[in-house]
DNA sequence: TCGAATTAGTCAGGGCACTGAGTATTTCGG
DNA sequence: CCGAAATACTCAGTGCCCTGACTAATTCGA
């Protein structure tokens, strides 16, 4: 009686589009080697020898999932993690020559993945996508850090 | 060097686009309940005495998640859970009293949620958003069922 | 009618995601 | 120089999400 359509829930979309990724990803790309894992070994080949704080910041995670997803790719031995010598709290992260191989095949992949993804819509639509995507995700999160102190 | 730019992976810009959500949802909506959660009380709520399988389907859930979800909210004393005397198989849910009223207020609390999480787009570019999203989502779930063999 | 599918649900196992509390290390102010 | 604050990370706890293997009940066909 009073319930409500979930269609017109974006927040419903935006699970359901997630899930469609996921699954797309997983036939598609790696059934091994997750989307996450991904993000972090990408930032890693582009910057190696960061810390775990500022990965997890570059791809979105918070320091517990960050340090879960690194476990998982050291164990595989896709990455290295060495304490700083500098600074003794922090760990270093480098990919390994097989992380970065890894990185390297799943790049392909991962490019014919998005195409398939995307299909469905035209360039233009494409781009549409990103951009009001992009800024729902921008706005949301900036509420997040309550925007630096009007004063001072 | 050989580094993405995770910008332009629509995946990556999914996961975002959910903890996003999940951010405002907890803050705008509810600690307890979860969006998932409120979105198998809402099927509910719609039509009471659905079984499990009926409901995931519904919400868009495995059988396994929607079996999690199930026992949280029943724990909560949110809806009941009966065997089917016609079938066996089947478990029948309803929602309690207190289901009903949780669910009335946190209707009142999501729409609102809605507008600050849309707020960002106009009201063409809303439109415009549910369009595009459920259309990748739509394709991509399509995929999964390989469609209806062609030839009988 | 009776045995082979089919169907609903459970269970174990792996992974993502967040919070709050706790530990170790560094930094900074007095 | 030394103690308080800040910082990086770990750990425990909760919840979502999926697969594959299993159990119980029903249905369907020979």
């Amino acid at each position: 009686m009073a319930a409500v359509d979930l269609a017109t829930h974006p927040g419903h979309l935006a699970r359901r589009l997630q899930q469609a990724h996921w699954l797309l990803w997983n036939t598609m790309v790696s059934e091994e080697i997750t989307s996450p894992q991904f993000a972090v070994l990408n930032a890693l080949v582009a910057q190696p020898g960061l810390d775990q704080r500022t990965v997890g910041e570059r791809v979105g995670l918070d320091r517990s999932t960050i340090a879960e997803v690194i476990t998982r790719l050291s164990r595989r031995g896709l990455l290295d993690k060495v304490r700083d010598p500098q600074d003794g709290r922090r760990s270093l992260l480098r990919p390994t020559e097989e992380g970065t191989r890894v990185h390297r095949k799943l790049t392909v992949r991962t490019a014919r993945m998005n195409q398939v993804f995307l299909a469905p819509l035209s360039a233009e639509e494409q781009g549409l996508f990103f951009d009001l995507v992009q800024r729902v995700a921008d706005a949301a999160e900036g509420l997040r850090n309550p925007a630096e102190p009007a004063a001072r």
